[in-house]
DNA sequence: ATTAAAATTTTACATGAGTAAAAAAAAGTA
DNA sequence: TACTTTTTTTTACTCATGTAAAATTTTAAT
């Protein structure tokens, strides 16, 4: 290594003896050129360390190589490992993602619409806010680049791939009211659609079982939702506000909270006769193991989500159209039992 | 919006009637043109909807304006949220800031290194891996782009921040000491420098308090920190391997697999009289609150840490020396009780 | 109205690759 | 060896913006 610094590829075009058409070549695919020609290539890389420029190669392509990852909130351990799975697909097919986080607010959503258009992307996949998304800024970026849409269903963008909310909620009620008491439905005012099909799909769910369905609706805005869990479990356990002992929380980092205040109250969660509440939660969260007692939740299948999102994305590149139609992919969740329900 | 797409500065140019350097000039910086050409402009971008090409934008520069921020893995919550606090600085400066996570692996750190590289960035924010990090090929991307080294201190690029280990350590022992028995110390194999710097940390305090240190390192590779607490401290408890019953942990997360393998054993965790176990951990995670009981531990100054490397970047990157030194900044901890210790 | 200063436009070239077409060279085959 | 096929080289143009220098226009001040 370390002649002297090599630049741009004219430079190790003369360094090195290959062509600059042909190291072009060999940089968009490496098996392209004949295998002497590439040992060549990859002697002189050894040597001189070089690297094309991404903004000179992605400038004047008309496929960028380039996947945008947008999503809501990244510090939320679901939206995280997602975009691991999905990082990796992307790279596996010779693309370059670049992720971006909403941080939970409308403005950084746009934003990063924004800056993501200006870098015209091959494709995105977009896991939008939801309810606080700015729908006509969703539009205008669909039309522009092929997006695929994941887990929350807002209506915008040409497919879309999620949990089947109906069928896992449904799993769950029907464990809990199989295994004890017909659980009530804990939620936050939702954030997104998904919110709303869960608690949707709890009262068909209930109403099908033959009990009646109770929600319980808290205060609280914003991505904060272990701590909306906590207070307002507290609240709730306090004034004796829960119409059951048994709660289905629409997430699990609800559930977390809910598990964090019913200890704080002295109420001692799980399945067993000295219990005194069972809670449960969906999504199967990276921490849903972890909480005392570990957290009974449906699992969303991470990995079929992440890549059919990917799968069906990279049809759209390849100008496949699904017929006009707007394919919408559900993949059911997994019941997940532990010990706190 | 919406009359034809504008695609190039060019087009825009023509429509909005403003020459093409001026416009370039406005969209470096909106104020360095006329408040009545810049009137002009904004209008025209509302009603085109025109975003300049990023990598045009950036090829030609010499100043890229974009920030690379390098981190081991996203998924854990500390890294979110300082890669959070990070991106939000650098966007108020004008940048644009690029996320990286190695997922605790070599290879993709440096993958990562390389990518960033061949974006020639204006300046690059990592927190390494740490021992897994490759040091060689930290030390070419350092040599070619202004570096900040943060979190974990590999003695590479010319500067750190992070937490001053020493005495947030010291204060937890302190307090532990001082308000029932002393404690043992709970590790892993240190993936990172800060690992090390804490067990020496607290060995240092227990000496001083006149204690014996206590270390119990357990088996366990990868950042899986809670499956480990988790399971490491469900053996240690079964086997009475504690030598005492206040634990100190390397950090919040392995404390979240230890109580809840406290829970798991039937151990009541807390200070109170009827309680078997203490368990207290270091960082203040974003779970550290919602644990049952919630975790004392040692904050770590986030905010602090992000504002500081963010600013000592961009002296680096305007020309700041340090006199050849290589400034290594420290953040003191504050202590956090909460009831598990 | 005159003059000076500031801002904008015109013109022209730079950046670092992608890519197309024709010519040349290398490899494979009969 | 001659011929065909494949690969590489040569040449030249493209992409969308940055940027420098000179010419022009606008604004502000006298």
């Amino acid at each position: 290594m370390s002649k002297r610094q090599i630049k741009t590829m004219d430079e190790f075009s003369r360094v090195s003896g290959i062509s600059r058409p042909t190291l072009s070549k060999f940089f968009n695919d490496t098996q392209s050129v004949k295998p002497t020609t590439r040992k060549k290539i990859e002697l002189a890389i050894a040597e001189y360390d070089y690297r094309p420029n991404l903004f000179a190669i992605n400038q004047n392509r008309k496929l960028t190589k380039t996947i945008g990852i947008v999503v809501p909130y990244l510090s939320d351990p679901f939206f995280a490992e997602m975009v691991r799975l999905i990082e990796r697909l992307c790279i596996d097919r010779g693309y370059w993602p670049i992720v971006f986080s909403a941080h939970g607010q409308q403005s950084l959503e746009n934003n990063a619409l924004a800056t993501l258009r200006s870098l015209r992307p091959t494709g995105a996949l977009i896991a939008p806010l939801g309810r606080g998304s700015d729908i006509e800024t969703l539009e205008t970026f669909v039309r522009e680049v092929p997006t695929v849409m994941f887990d929350s269903n807002v209506k915008v963008g040409s497919a879309f791939v999620g949990s089947n909310n109906t069928q896992s909620i449904d799993i769950i009620v029907e464990y809990l009211t199989r295994s004890g008491e017909a659980p009530c439905f804990f939620e936050m005012p939702p954030v997104n659609p998904n919110a709303n099909k869960r608690r949707e799909a709890y009262c068909r769910s209930m109403g099908r079982l033959g009990f009646e369905p109770r929600v319980i609706q808290v205060s609280g805005a914003g991505w904060d939702f272990e701590r909306i869990g906590l207070e307002e479990g507290k609240r709730l356990i306090k004034d004796k506000l829960l119409p059951t002992n048994t709660v289905l929380c629409s997430n699990d980092r609800l559930a977390v909270g809910l598990i964090a205040a019913a200890y704080n109250m002295g109420l001692r969660v799980g399945l067993g006769k000295q219990c005194a509440i069972r809670v449960a939660g969906h999504d199967d969260h990276p921490w849903a193991q972890f909480t005392s007692p570990p957290l009974t939740t449906v699992s969303q299948d991470y990995n079929s989500i992440a890549a059919k999102s990917v799968e069906i994305l990279f049809d759209m590149i390849s100008g496949n159209e699904f017929n006009g139609e707007r394919p919408e992919i559900l993949f059911d969740g997994r019941l997940v039992m532990r010990s706190s329900a």
